[in-house]
DNA sequence: TAGTGGTCTAGACCACTTC
DNA sequence: AAGTGGTCTAGACCACTAA
C-alpha cells in the first residue's frame, strides 16, 4: 500500500503541524518555536519554504516574530470587557471620576497619566463626520484625538469631534495630556448645561489600514475593531461623535438591553 | 542629488503601490490588478517577489486571486447595520415573522428557504454553554446550529442552546431546514409562556479559525465577528444561548440606549 | 493551448538579537 | 561573533482559467 499523497503545499502542511502544536498547548502561550533552520532540517525543505510557512501563521495571528530574535506562540491577552455601565452618571457627575479610567479600575488595571496623549485641532467636518454631528460637510469643527496605552503598549485610538460653539473655550479645547479634568468630556458638557443622556453606538470589524497598523504597533494579522459613538442630550442635541479604533484582541463589548416592542407605545427608541 | 535609499523591502513598496492605486480608486473594487508578468517588467523584479507582494495584499484583505484567473481588489461589500430593532416583539409576537428575516426585508434582500441549513442535537454542555445558559457543565443541551447564505453565500454561522425541558417535543428540535415556524424561535417560547423579554450581547473580533474559515468560505485576511446572545424572560430566566460567527465584512451592530444612572434608582440594567 | 497565479529550490546577502 | 529571522534572485514546475 501507498500513502496518499498530501495535496496541502508543505509551507500549509507545515504551518498546520505548528498550529496544532499551539492549539494543542505543546507549545503554550508566549513560549518559542523551534528556529528555521530546525525545521528545515526536520521537514527536509528549504529555508525559504519555512519563512512561507511561518508566514502564514503570523497573517492568521497565531505568532509573532521578530528578527534575529525567534518566533513566539502569541499571548492570548483577556478580553477587556466593555459594559454600558462605563458610561454610569454617577461617575462623572457626582464623582468627577472620567468614565474609560473608572472601567480601568474596575478591570484591575493601572492607569498612568501618561497612558493617554492627545492631539486638539479644528478642521473642516469630513462626510462621516458631519453625518455623525448632523452638520453640514465641510463645517469646522473641533477634534480631540486621542491615543491610549495600557503600560506603554497602545490599546486605541479615540477621536471625538464636537461642534465649536459647544467646546470654545472650554477644557475640551485644551491640549494637556490626560483626561479633561474633572469628570472628564462628560464634565465639561454637564457644566455647560448640556447633559448627555442617550448614545448610540455602531461596531464592526475589518483589518487595520497600514497607518493604523503602526499606529497601534499591532502585530501581523490582528483585526480592528471600529467603534461610532454618537451622544446626545435628553432633548435630542448631539453633542458628541467619536470613533475609536481598538485593537480587537483586546476588548469585547457587551450590550444589555429590553427587548423592544413598538406595538406598546415604548417610544424612545431602544 | 543622490535618491535616498527606500528602507521598505521591494514587495512591500509594491504592495504599498498597489494599495494606493486601489484606496485612491486607479483600481476599482471588482477591477483586476496588472498581471504577474506584467508587475515584474514594471519594477524590475522576480516572479517571485511579485508574488510576495501580492500575498501581503491578500493577508490585509485588499485583493483576492484566483489561480490562473488574476488578481481583483475586493468588492466593499455595503454593511448590514443590525439594530436591537430586529428583535422587536411586534414582528415575531403579533405578526409570526422571524426575526432575522424581517431584518433582511428591511434592507433590501433576497430570502430563501434554503439560504438556512441546520443541525439539531442533544449534546453535553461545554464550559462556555453551561455558563450562557446557567446549567453544571455536562448538562445535556439541545443545539440547534445553522448556517446562513445570501444569494448562495455563506454570511454567518448562529448555533443556539437550549435547555432540555424547555424545547423537548417542541419545533425547535425539528431539524427541517428553514426557521422554526411561525415566529421562529421566539415564537416557539411565546407559546411556552416563555416570552422572551431581555438580552445581552457581547461581540468581539478576531482572526478565523481554518474550520471556520472553510465553512463561511471566507478569502484571505477577512476576520469574524463573534456574537454571544442570551436571552431572558422578564423573571430572569434565561431561554436560550446562542453563539455566531459572522463574516465581518458583512455586518456592523448599532446600539441605542440611554446612559445608565446608578444613583437614580434605575434598577433595571441597561 | 497560451497565459495566469502558486509553490518550491539553492544559494546569497542583510538586519537584528543574543552572548 | 554566532545565530536568528527577512528578503531576494533565477529558474523550474505545477494547477488552474480562459479563449
Amino acid at each position: 500500500m501507498t500513502t496518499p499523497p498530501d495535496p496541502r503545499p508543505a509551507s500549509q502542511r507545515i504551518a498546520d503541524d505548528l498550529r496544532a502544536a499551539i492549539d494543542s498547548g505543546d507549545i503554550a502561550p508566549g513560549e518559542r518555536l523551534p528556529t528555521t533552520r530546525q525545521l528545515v532540517a526536520r521537514y527536509g525543505v528549504t529555508a525559504e519554504t519555512v519563512r512561507q510557512a511561518v508566514l502564514r501563521l503570523k497573517s492568521a495571528g497565531v505568532v509573532t516574530s521578530r528578527q534575529g530574535g525567534g518566533v513566539y506562540a502569541r499571548e492570548q491577552l483577556p478580553l477587556k470587557r466593555l459594559g454600558i455601565q462605563r458610561y454610569d452618571k454617577a461617575k462623572w457627575r457626582d464623582r468627577g471620576e472620567v468614565a474609560f479610567i473608572a472601567d480601568r479600575v474596575v478591570s484591575g488595571r493601572e492607569y498612568n497619566r501618561n497612558d493617554q496623549t492627545q492631539v486638539v485641532s479644528r478642521l473642516p467636518a469630513s462626510r462621516a463626520v458631519a453625518a455623525g454631528l448632523g452638520v453640514p460637510e465641510g463645517t469646522e469643527v473641533v477634534s480631540r484625538a486621542r491615543l491610549v496605552k495600557e503600560a506603554g503598549v497602545p490599546t486605541h485610538t479615540l477621536t471625538s469631534y464636537y461642534k465649536v460653539q459647544h467646546v470654545e473655550g472650554t477644557r475640551l479645547e485644551d491640549p494637556t495630556p490626560g483626561p479633561a479634568g474633572k469628570g472628564g468630556g462628560f464634565g465639561v458638557f454637564l457644566e455647560l448645561g448640556l447633559e448627555p443622556h442617550q448614545m448610540t453606538e455602531e461596531l464592526y470589524a475589518r483589518m487595520p489600514t497600514p497607518a493604523e497598523s503602526a499606529e497601534l504597533e499591532l502585530p501581523a494579522g490582528e483585526p480592528v475593531m471600529v467603534l461610532h459613538r454618537t451622544t446626545y442630550t435628553a432633548d435630542g442635541t448631539v453633542i458628541e461623535y467619536a470613533v475609536g479604533v481598538h485593537s480587537a484582541s483586546r476588548f469585547s463589548w457587551e450590550y444589555n438591553f429590553l427587548i423592544p416592542d413598538s406595538a406598546a407605545g415604548d417610544s424612545h427608541a431602544q
